[in-house]
DNA sequence: ATGAAAGCGCTAACAT
DNA sequence: ATGTTAGCGCTTTCAT
């Protein structure tokens, strides 16, 4: 077997006790000695164990990830992305993830991820819509977390979030920079914060621009926002508010599905109805025309995410503090360049 | 804080290593002392730690991950994918895997990946590529490890490899029922297997159908086959092969630049020229016309690591398995649909 | 400034 | 069939 601490402290004739204050840089070990037991370290090839340290520390070096089944088996790879964010960044930090999905009607009772029972995880990052149950159990243990792309609708926890009104705001104002007035929002249910903020830039966008709002250019009645939903709100949309000459999709599933709608109805895009999504899936670059977004930096969210988690394991204070990652406008070809209406 | 194995013990009024061996399964225990200890269990809510558990039992139940960091970052999520797949599976079968990425000129002297100082992991994947010392060096400490696509020149190691002579065979075949008859094939350096490999069917196909091999047909000259020398060796192949009629590229990378030689050329893909590449990459679609290729299902090989992997780790005898994954044609616009010459 | 000793929570011989 | 005991390899008081 490798070496251990005895064989370090034997070596460098010392206590074991010595030799690990050495390892944790105890700053009462004198110069001489801890060169000494360094020497002896290096001799040995000794580096501590992870098991044996932990057991008494109470740290392990690993952060929990944590997502709801469908999130992470949906075909837009959204979630991975970040995932993969958070996975990059924690190598750099010296943290390793354990990732795990939980059912997304987690109750009470439900059994918590095995890396929350054998207690091996420092904290845990949840992405994307978890069940409230699993929150409370988790917080309830002690274990600090971070939200990214979610905010609990209770309590106050530090997140990671894309910053949606400004992308609402980016998004519509591009299709007025395209010289379009009578412009449609097609969203999903309003309890989802991200869909209401999006809503509100787009609000803010026109009002900047004092473009009256018109409420039936507005179809918010679709539960899920997909692709399906998108095809149908489109159909909706038009029915009550025929004159539209650009639509804002509150994400690329429902844009793509509009922009389907629009296709069989043989409407011209983007010359008759602009289109703009939000979110850059890759889905958007397999369409004709290829869809103009507002996109979202998914690695760099899971990047903020794990460093906001370290930051409170170092600080061990409670700090609330929500970050807002920027988003960035993609011009395609389902919205005109920008005309001499500018 | 929680309840230890000795709270457990009390409670059922059991010694520790009753507990104990009723928390493995040890069927030495009485039915009814084994239904109080899970009753203490269960009222408890009591799960063992594993970092405690490890410390004793040597086994972490982690699995890591090498690769090097070209691999990781390059702008194809191809190491990725497997990685995703890996991850997965990992899940369904009660293990963590640890992701690191090492520099590609690993050497003896290199610093070798904390989960490994550590302990902190009970077996190594090896995905793609990787530097011989760094396996050396892990090997060394007796740590099983399973490679996936990529297998170490010398030695004999359990691995989950692409079948790339039935992918080179399909793929020739293909051109070839599309009435293709003068083939070419462009290639990197042979050293890589994968690539000799690929090669190796396409001359298969050939054989199989009684077309003659030509060598001034083949252009393998590029030390490493991504985009730009493909269309450097496309530029080769047509200098001395005027006449050949389709290509088969040995990686989609590599096809994308002979395609985009082509059309800078004014030559028509795919009726003068056919061509079909291998991976099936994301950008694949992305170009005019959509590339052919042959499809590796990327996640299935991270699936099958990891699975030769924990198989190895229960079995504990080393058994150098090979594993090929299946590939599958997947016709798009730059090669011919099947002509009457089928 | 360093060492002795207790203990983290568990497993596994070895006893009984 | 169950209990006693000795570690696993480290950190952390508490002495010296």
């Amino acid at each position: 077997m490798s070496a251990t601490i005895k064989d370090v402290a034997k070596r460098a004739k010392v206590s074991i006790s010595t030799v690990s204050l050495v390892i944790n840089n105890n700053p009462r070990i004198s110069e001489s000695t801890r060169q000494r037991v360094l020497k002896a370290i290096r001799e040995l090839n000794y580096y501590p164990r992870r098991a044996a340290r932990g057991l008494v520390s109470h740290k392990t070096g690993n952060i929990g990830f944590i997502l709801t089944e469908d999130h992470f088996s949906r075909h837009e790879p959204f979630y991975t992305r970040i995932f993969l964010g958070t996975e990059f960044e924690a190598r750099e930090l010296e943290y390793y993830i354990l990732l795990t999905t939980v059912h997304p009607d987690f109750k009470p009772t439900s059994r918590l991820p095995r890396f929350i029972l054998e207690r091996n995880v420092d904290g845990v990052i949840f992405a994307g819509k978890v069940p409230d149950s699993l929150i409370q159990l988790i917080e309830a243990r002690g274990i600090p977390v971070v939200f990214v792309d979610y905010h609990p609708p209770r309590g106050n926890y530090p997140a990671v979030l894309i910053d949606n009104i400004s992308g609402g705001m980016l998004a519509t104002q591009h299709l007025i920079d395209c010289g379009r007035r009578r412009i449609g929002f097609l969203g999903g249910d309003f309890d989802h914060p991200s869909i209401y903020d999006r809503y509100q830039g787009y609000r803010q966008a026109l009002e900047r621009n004092h473009i009256p709002f018109e409420d039936n250019r507005v179809v918010t009645d679709e539960p899920y926002p997909d692709r399906i939903s998108g095809y149908q709100a489109m159909e909706k949309l038009l029915a009550k508010a025929p004159d539209v000459d650009a639509i804002f999709a509150c994400n690329d599933a429902m844009a793509l599905g509009a922009l389907q709608y629009l296709k069989e109805k043989h409407r011209n895009v983007p010359e008759e109805i602009s289109i703009i999504g939000f979110d850059d899936v890759e889905a958007d670059l397999t369409v004709d025309p290829r869809l103009s977004t507002i996109r979202v930096n998914k690695e760099e969210l899971g990047i903020q995410a794990i460093r906001l988690m370290i930051e409170i394991l170092n600080s061990d204070k409670k700090l609330p503090r929500k970050i807002l990652v920027p988003v960035e406008l993609i011009e395609r070809e389902s919205t005109c360049s920008i005309t001499e209406n500018r």
